[in-house]
DNA sequence: CTGAAAGCGCTTACAG
DNA sequence: CTGAAAGCGCTTACAG
């Protein structure tokens, strides 16, 4: 394998290598013809630049380390959320988003909160240009101080939409709130009363999924009935767990608003054992990506993420310099809406 | 930010920036004293070597690029494997594995032949120490050109068993051919003999499935129904229509073994459409790693690929200099056995 | 607009 | 065992 470098270019189209470099790097002091010269010869010969050479040089390493933040005291329960579609997706999207401006991807998870310094090396060593950390919980004060530094880091769902306001810090936000306030509306629009919440953790996007459950019920009137609210860590079995719970009670609920895909697969489960059925029994409505696997004949109401607009911002956020350092994705409305419409008390 | 390098570090602890070098590297030829006192500066004062100048002097980076292959014809359907839960998992088992050795892992995808030269070029500018390629069709003569050459990659599912003994290329194969055999049996065994088979692409993980499928039916001499045998590209789509086509034939199938898992969902999707329950009507079999998904009361009974040790052999091939360059994984079988006993004609 | 040259921070023959 | 020096392949003032 024939290796070419600036200095093979040069020669061959007769030009100094500052000028090839002049022309890799689109600089506009360079005449037309030279342009031509060295990009015929690139056309013939091919040419790929040394990145490390590039970033010794001076020029950030086209590396964006994405963080997988995943921090469980229950290891069995290792990667709940990560393991869904929904992430899977986003990678893909992440991948060929950072194509178009030839940045790669370095993926990486997070099991202890040590393992962040690994993050700040790969920032002092030069090895990436950027990062993005997703999957913290809420008010995490390592990850604060870290991403409060001069790194050039765009956090998901790390602030709330207040605390934004007030910050440097690149961040990104599903319309959690607002989503699930309209899924849960969408049940009450039904006439569905007696709706139960499983919801995810201490994340901010379960946060707001809660408290957009209990602003639809309050909007609407309804008393919250804390025995329909459950806690299930984003995880199937605890989803299922919960479920049964829910169901064993004297008051059971028509409805069931899921925090997200995974513990729907476990409320599933349980309604299955139960012998109930959905939605005829019960309604459910979730949030996240999964009518992947929901579109085969499981009647779910499921609010999606734009994924690929998640990766977009992102790549965004992080390679432009923009003004604006925040930025807010809405929820979409799965067509399907397979809630089972109530009549009369 | 100081940021020290092997410079400062030299000047401090009164040695020469090859000394410095040598003890970062930990080669052998340093006297005890120098070690000491180099090592005492660094942690007194902290040193973190620049990656990028480490590759343009030739040292490889810890980093191992996986290669995503999805080179699809049919844009529409674009990742249609990868999507699979099955692929996230093992990303993210291949995450942890390559992190016990202290390596990261490089994220990317091949959506175009031609994009296999931005590999070469990685380990050609010391960006990458090894390789990971997963996805391609069988037969692809670019990928296997790139992967005769010197380069420390592994390959999954590149060569047949026969073909893997008489090359050093570093390939890991699942025992599809078995495990397609054993799935086709266990319908077998359970009396049934109309059944179908929905296939992937041209990879060779489909082709084996295909060819076990087929040894089933001779081994049990059931002659073969070529309109049992459908292709579905691992399209949850595709899946959908071929399964619509097989059940509008005269000839009915009792049972499906299904390919993969993401196309089982849109089996069952046409499955519930058509008023057909599962077993009751159809019994199915399918390999992949749907248990997670499955297990919600749909009765699937599936062939699992034993991910850990995918990602833990890949690591292994790539790290270890190991006399044997392949592997081969066994497939688990699904406790849930959820086949529809036939009895009678 | 263009080129010669310095410099980025390492590693590694080479000479001792 | 140790150091001076060259070299990896770029980019970027600098001078013209």
């Amino acid at each position: 394998m024939v290796k070419f470098t600036t200095k093979d270019i040069a020669k061959l189209a007769g030009v100094s290598r500052a000028t090839v470099s002049r022309v890799i790097n689109n600089y506009p002091n360079v005449s037309a013809d030279k342009i031509k010269r060295v990009n015929d010869i690139i056309n013939e010969y091919g040419y790929l630049a040394n990145s490390s050479a590039r970033a010794l040089a001076g020029k950030a390493n086209n590396i964006i380390e994405l963080v997988i933040i995943d921090i469980n005291k229950d290891s069995k329960e290792e990667f709940a959320g990560i393991k869904s579609p929904y992430f899977n997706t986003f990678v893909i999207q992440l991948i060929q988003e950072a194509k178009k401006f030839d940045y790669l991807i370095l993926i990486n998870t997070v099991n202890n909160l040590s393992e962040l310094k690994l993050l700040e090396n790969n920032f002092n060593t030069n090895l990436i240009s950027g990062a993005i950390i997703i999957g913290m919980e809420y008010g995490n004060k390592e990850i604060y101080e870290l991403v409060a530094k001069e790194y050039n880091i765009v956090t998901i769902d790390l602030l709330t939409e207040e605390e934004t306001k007030s910050t440097a810090i690149k961040t990104i936000n599903s319309k959690d709130l607002e989503g699930a306030f309209q899924a849960c509306n969408l049940l009450i629009t039904n006439n569905h009363k007696e709706i139960a919440y499983i919801g995810g953790d201490n994340r901010l996007s379960s946060i707001n999924r809660h408290q957009g459950y209990l602003k639809a019920m309050k909007n609407a009137n309804i008393k919250i009935n804390q025995n329909f609210i459950k806690t299930a860590n984003y995880s199937k079995n605890l989803a299922y767990l919960k479920t049964i719970e829910l169901f064993s009670q004297e008051k059971k609920p028509s409805a069931i608003f899921v925090a997200n895909d995974i513990m729907t697969l476990g409320v599933i489960k349980a309604l299955n054992e139960l012998n109930l059925k959905i939605p005829d029994d019960v309604s459910i409505v979730t949030i996240d990506n999964g009518d992947f696997y929901f579109d085969n004949g499981l009647k779910i109401t499921n609010f999606a993420i734009n994924l690929n607009l998640l990766a977009q911002e992102s790549i965004a956020l992080l390679l432009k310099s923009q003004s604006k350092k925040q930025k807010e994705l809405t929820l979409e409305f799965n067509p399907g809406n397979t809630i089972k419409k109530l009549v009369g008390e």
